[in-house]
DNA sequence: GGGAATTCTATAGCGTGCAATTTAATTGCG
DNA sequence: CGCAATTAAATTGCACGCTATAGAATTCCC
């Protein structure tokens, strides 16, 4: 039966989850090419605005990103003027992060996204809660199993 | 309030979804290595083996995903000698993917694969089945609001 | 029937992502 | 102290994924 089959595509979750990951970008493009970013450097600021100053490895831990991604993307942020890459006095291992005048004023323009998002989804903020709790389960437990 | 800001990375459903995607591909990559495949050419197979002897563009539609990406992806796979690429003889703006027995034969060894899926998630098919229709929800409405 | 518009595939260019390696700095340990 | 092990960042190489574009085949429509 191919009801049963194992490797039916539209029965995977990892599918779904690929799907709509690329969906998202799709969805977000025209508006961060209105912020002149692309997603992964708009997470990089999204981390930045939290708390800046971090090290490139912080960065990179906090988006499950290795220094081979995000290194050359730090370097455009920075040929822009968006961010500082900095040596660390203490630790000369470390780069530090900080962002620019211009990177912070980025963020006005970038609080429109999270709105968008949100009309897009139908404004059901307790779904898309659930949906990423279920989602941020899924990832460590995928994490762990890799471990074990 | 840090609580409420709208652009905190751990309660962006994108983020979530993002990271998650990731991790799945790490947790694939093991096991795709054993194949000798990626993602996406995992992708491509399952596609295949549900209904062979696709056009590029009946491929693409299927996986989300454009001529720019899927051409060059094909073209390796023909190299390896797992499809065969063949110009359609009544319109001959098509190309038509067909399974060689190499690529039919790797079905048996992918059969593995969400059955580890499975363990690693804890054995929850019903959990899976719900988070997979709500991210192919998310999927849909993402991409309707392109169009609107 | 024939030119315009459309469709399909391919290509070039850019920015991720990741593995593997390299270099430099720091830490750990005898 | 001094050398080995570890850590941080950068670099290289490969495979996506998308946009834009090109080139060829087909369809549309007058």
């Amino acid at each position: 039966m191919a009801e049963d089959d194992p490797l039916k595509l539209d029965s995977m979750l990892c599918f779904a989850l690929y799907a709509a990951g690329h969906a998202f970008t799709r969805f977000y493009k025209p508006r961060l090419d209105a912020l002149g970013l692309t997603y992964p450097q708009y997470l990089v600021f999204l981390v930045l605005w939290e708390s800046d100053d971090l090290t490139v490895k912080a960065l990179g831990d906090r988006l499950f990103l290795d220094s081979g991604t995000i290194t050359p993307l730090l370097k455009r942020l920075e040929a822009r003027g968006l961010v500082r890459r900095q040596r660390d006095a203490v630790d000369e291992r470390q780069v530090r992060i900080l962002l620019t005048e211009a990177g912070r004023a980025l963020r006005a323009q970038a609080l429109a996204i999270p709105l968008a998002v949100g009309t897009a989804l139908g404004g059901d903020a307790e779904a898309a809660a659930a949906m990423r709790a279920g989602l941020q389960q899924l990832r460590q437990r995928l994490d762990a199993a890799l471990e074990g």
